[in-house]
RNA sequence: GCUCACGUAGCUCAAUAGGCAGAGCGUAUCCUUGGUAAGGAUAAGGUAACCGGUUCGAAUCCGGUCGUGAGCUCCA
């Protein structure tokens, strides 16, 4: 220390980061050493990193330490800028309604929530509407959060005093070293680790979205509380924009595209189960072709198999007993049935059928099978979550030491699948469920192999603890709707329970009797979600080899109508998907119909273009292409659908 | 399944302290033959999701059922 002053002069040094070093007294807080420095750097900062940790611009410096400043543009600092916007709503709700409970109240990707337990009088949609309205008070009002650090005990009786049983319930379950601390800003107290705001006029935008149920913990055992969804932006028009976001959104929700491009629907004669439309099944169509022609490259032959098969299959398939009370059950001759929910056990009933050498293994068993499954109500969602779905499924048999290229073979087509779509996707791997079979070193020794499959090729994942399949741990591949939300698509499953529970077998190289060990694997996943997502993904303009309708024939006048006919027929004869408008509306109506409709090309026939045998081409988002020869269009739209552009 | 909300023409939406159900788009017919995002006229189209109650009278108020939306739980 440079300073050869008495002890009370002691200094410590800060490392400011992207600014430099400063020294000040212990106890200062980080609010007072970046007024100090920089008015700037102290306006924009919402929280500080000290060491890595983040923390709230109230925490006093008490020795030597690096410190790098958190705006709004890091995510932890829009998180502590939503969590302070989230003890707002908390405390406007409280002085609205004094009689209610708390839960919690974190922030979340795009915004934060609060849990609350309005004691039998739930509030209304249009209830929030006022209680934004004391939220921007309680900004105005520009309270400091105040970080309290206070025993179990006296934080038990605090919470206890105010009848905050939900709070009392967190305390009790903090692990016994857990330092516990309160945020208070003005009358108002939260149990909470932070960090915060250092006031809550640090806020500047906050707007409550919706009002919605949420199970006290997440579960559905537990007493459903009311939960306020809201966002918090540092400027009006990141608000607007996020806002503009939601909107455009919604202009692609497949549910509103699906009827509006008329690819499929739904009816109360049918919940959840689709009805797809000729132009949707057109597209469905094309990407099971897109599927069979790299299956058949990658090795896989192509099965089908009942949707309805005897009971006893499926008690000894297990699903009997833990997958029962998603499955529709019938009867035949007294006898009874159930409607499949997984293609495993059929194909597993093909694989029985012959005998097998090791050197027939691995054999991958391919089937798109129609499953049902009785999600419940409250669960459907369009295309996404369905009663009936066709999943691209497929079992492998192999033997144990094939687990890894099997594996890998599988993860390399998931990722050339979701390419050619442009998609991008996260894994997770995940591990035994409650409601499982087999043991625990057969458990172990899947997810073993699973996660260190992911490790040595150093492919990012997250783990989904307890979100196996009943028979196996798997890797999940998740896409992302036009909201955000994400979707559960291709799934690999390794599975040595079937095998067993079948008695499955294949003959050695030492002539004995082996168990072999199955992969169930699906790339798109459900064909229905795959299709809504690619829906959403594509804003309903979907690439030229997918689109329904690939052109438009659009004659000026009736005198062009034979020319048309004659350029229609020697499309279709070639197989593309073209239509002719051949309607008494000018032009530009049929212009607006085909783009509304995202149709690809549009061939506008004039006059000239009869005369010289040229189609006039107008492409769906570059506009007019001007006059081009009919051959030299039929060769360039028939390459473009052939690449799969 | 649970919480809150919603359900009017094929679609998007109006209306009224409870008092004959409306518009635009789309559809049909006719006029128009017009060169790159909406030409004109006329017409058809509704058991107000369904069932019940209150009322002289219910699309409107109340209850139930079904469906849908946002989320929770669950899952491809």
């Amino acid at each position: 220390m440079e300073s050869s002053r008495g002890c009370n002069d002691v200094r410590i040094e800060i490392q400011i980061k992207n600014w430099g070093s400063k020294k000040v007294a212990p106890g200062t807080t980080i609010m007072e050493l970046l007024g100090d420095v920089s008015p700037k750097l102290q306006k924009e900062a919402l929280a500080a990193r000290i060491n890595g940790d983040i923390v709230g611009l109230l925490t006093p410096l008490q020795e030597d330490c690096t410190l790098e400043t958190v705006s709004f543009d890091d995510p932890e600092g829009a998180e502590v800028y939503r969590h302070t916007a989230s003890h707002v709503l908390a405390q406007a709700v409280k002085r609205i309604y004094g009689n209610v409970r708390l839960g919690i109240g974190p922030p979340i990707s795009n915004g934060f929530y609060y849990d609350f337990d309005f004691k039998g009088n739930p509030i209304k949609t249009e209830d929030l509407e006022k209680i934004e309205q004391e939220m921007v008070q309680i900004v105005k009002e520009d309270l400091p959060l105040e970080r309290l650090e206070i025993s179990r005990e006296q934080a038990l009786q605090m919470f206890k005093e105010k009848g905050e049983d939900y709070k009392v319930e967190l305390i009790n379950d903090l692990d016994e070293g857990v330092k516990i601390t309160c945020y208070r800003q003005g009358d108002f107290i939260d149990l909470c680790a932070g960090p915060h705001l250092p006031s809550t006029g640090k806020l500047k935008v906050v707007k409550l979205l919706n009002l919605a149920g949420a199970y006290w913990r997440g579960d559905e055992r537990n007493a459903m509380l009311q939960r306020i969804y809201g966002t918090a932006f540092p400027k009006q028009k990141m608000l607007t924009e996020y806002l503009d976001f939601l909107e455009e959104a919604r202009k692609r929700d497949h549910r509103k595209l699906g009827r509006e491009l008329d690819l499929f629907s739904f009816h109360e004669e049918g919940p959840g189960f689709p009805f797809y439309h000729p132009k949707g099944i057109i597209i469905r169509r094309e990407l099971e072709k897109f599927w069979r022609e790299e299956h058949c490259k990658a090795g896989y032959l192509e099965i089908e198999t009942p949707i309805i098969l005897n009971k006893q299959l499926w008690e000894q398939s297990g699903h009997w007993d833990h997958y029962q009370e998603n499955m529709y059950f019938t009867k035949i001759d007294g006898q009874d049935y159930a409607i499949k929910p997984m293609n495993c056990p059929g194909a597993i009933l093909i694989y029985k059928t012959g005998m097998y050498s090791y050197r027939d293994l691995p054999l991958r068993m391919a089937e798109m099978g129609l499953v049902h499954r009785h999600e419940k109500s409250g669960t459907l969602h369009g295309l996404m979550r369905v009663r009936s779905f066709t999943q691209d499924d497929a079992h492998i048999f192999m033997l144990p030491e094939q687990i890894d290229d099997e594996v890998a073979g599988v993860m390399e087509m998931v990722d050339r699948f979701y390419k050619v779509f442009g998609f991008n996707y996260f894994i997770e791997l995940s591990t035994r469920p409650e409601k499982s079979m087999g043991s625990d070193e057969m458990w172990e020794k899947a997810t073993t192999a699973l996660q260190s499959f992911l490790d040595g090729k150093n492919i990012p994942y997250i783990i989904n603890e307890g979100d196996g399949a009943f028979y196996g741990p798997k890797i999940d591949f998740h896409l992302q709707d036009s909201l955000e939300r994400t979707w559960q698509c291709g799934t690999i499953q390794l599975d040595f329970q079937m095998p067993e529970k079948y008695g499955l077998s294949y003959i050695g190289a030492d002539g004995q009797k082996h168990r072999p060990v199955m992969l169930h694997r699906v790339i798109y996943g459900a064909m229905e979600r795959f299709f809504a997502l690619l829906i959403e993904h594509y804003g309903g303009a979907f690439p030229l080899w997918l689109a329904p309708v690939q052109a438009v024939i659009i004659p000026i006048t009736d005198r062009q109508h034979v020319y048309a006919a004659e350029v229609k027929k020697l499309l279709w004869e070639k197989g593309v998907r073209v239509e002719t408008d051949d309607r008494s509306e000018k032009v530009g109506y049929k212009i607006r119909e085909a783009q509304v409709q995202k149709v690809p090309y549009m061939l506008i026939v004039g006059e000239k273009e009869v005369n010289s045998r040229t189609v006039a081409v107008r492409q769906r988002e570059q506009g007019d292409l001007g006059a081009v020869d009919l051959q030299v269009f039929t060769n360039r739209i028939l390459g473009e659908i052939n690449q799969r552009k």
